[in-house]
RNA sequence: GGUGCGGUAGCUCAGUUGGUAGAGCAAAGGACUGAAAAUCCUUGUGUCGCCGGUUCGAUCCCGGCCCACACCA
């Protein structure tokens, strides 16, 4: 065995375009696990809602970060990052090949890239800031980023205010500008990787959307959601499928106006998720349907990077 | 049939004391380094229901017609 010869199978695109099946396929082919990069996947109280793999398919080949975690645990990019190369480097032991699947963009780029290597913010100070900011709003939030670290600050999204509280969090914990961490540079990986990218003409991608709602309302997502009204105010709730079936228990909205929100809400997640992939050079687009030319594809450059 | 209210962007509506119009949502495009299924940015020409009249000029005023809703018969 080459130190070259690791390979990290990647498939990435949109909700609903058929990542999971073909994950599966490529796992069974190759005699290996999968990586799920998937930010709400990961939380065992979610279900129906997040679309997870069925217990057939979860016990064909093993998942890892799928169902590992619960909504009261603090998942971010970060841990995934290091989830996922200790449990890649794990399978590794045994196997030439891993898959990696999912749609969160920036969890894959973390386990590709690395992430610049800032302090970890205590959480004090993460929801400090989070209260402050609740009480005196977004001018105030810009004013205190502005003046603790200008050069941030005029180069900032000064609307957003995720970017803002995450500058400021670094700012106090560290005293110097999150802007100072920074290092262009992705980290080496000890593994190539094959990023596929999977696409359906938009008006399929629709229809499966429609579709997949559809089924979840079937299957009974209303109950799984309303088990979880406790929580409707922690991060991993604040999900497509999960927040408009909370609206129409708050009374806001009809069931069938919900049903119809998580759809269209569906839908934009889509097109980010669209976005996000179509502009990294690196992946390399397939229709679902073209298991040939996907394999084939995969073959190739498995040729070239693992010696046999 | 009568009265009232309305017909303006894909949808809901605002507006122009007459100089051809703008918000929200949707849509399209984009950004994205510890909340990422999150969060944020950019983009608004549409016979201003139809026909005619007044006017230098009408989406706006006047007349007729059509359509929708409400109430009265």
């Amino acid at each position: 065995m080459t130190p070259h010869a690791k390979t990290v199978i990647i498939v990435a695109g949109p909700t609903a375009v058929g990542k999971t099946s073909l994950a599966i396929e490529l796992a069974l082919h190759y005699r290996t696990e999968i990586i799920s990069a998937d930010s709400r996947q990961c939380y065992q109280e979610l279900n129906i809602g997040v679309a997870r793999p069925s217990v057939p398919e979860l016990q064909t080949v093993p998942h890892h970060f799928n169902a590992s975690h619960s909504i009261h645990d603090r998942v971010t990019a970060a841990s995934f990052e290091q989830f996922a190369i200790e449990k890649a480097s794990a399978l590794f032991q045994h196997h030439n090949i891993v898959v990696m699947v999912g749609g969160t963009g920036l969890y894959i780029r973390a386990f590709t890239d690395g992430l610049d290597p800032i302090p970890a913010v205590p959480p004090s100070i993460t929801e400090e800031l989070a209260q402050e900011y609740n009480r005196f709003g977004l001018p105030w939030l810009q004013q205190q980023v502005a003046a603790a670290d200008p050069g941030f600050y005029n180069k900032a999204e000064v609307q957003n205010p995720h970017r803002l509280l995450r500058a400021l969090a670094v700012f106090r914990a560290t005293g110097a500008s999150i802007e100072s961490f920074r290092q262009r540079a992705p980290k080496s990986r000890p593994f190539h990787i094959i990023p596929l990218f999977l696409q359906l003409p938009l008006p399929r991608l629709h229809h499966n959307i429609t579709q997949r709602v559809n089924d979840m309302m079937q299957q009974g997502l209303e109950a799984e959601v309303r088990s979880l009204i406790p929580f409707q105010q922690l991060q991993p709730l604040h999900t497509v499928g999960y927040q408009e079936l909370f609206d129409y228990f708050n009374g806001n909205t009809t069931l069938s106006q919900a049903t119809e929100a998580i759809q269209l809400h569906t839908r934009q997640y889509a097109k980010r998720q669209l976005t996000w992939f179509r502009k990294d050079p690196r992946y390399t687009a397939f229709s679902p349907d073209d298991r040939q030319g996907i394999f084939q594809h995969i073959d190739n450059l498995l040729q070239t990077t693992v010696p046999r």
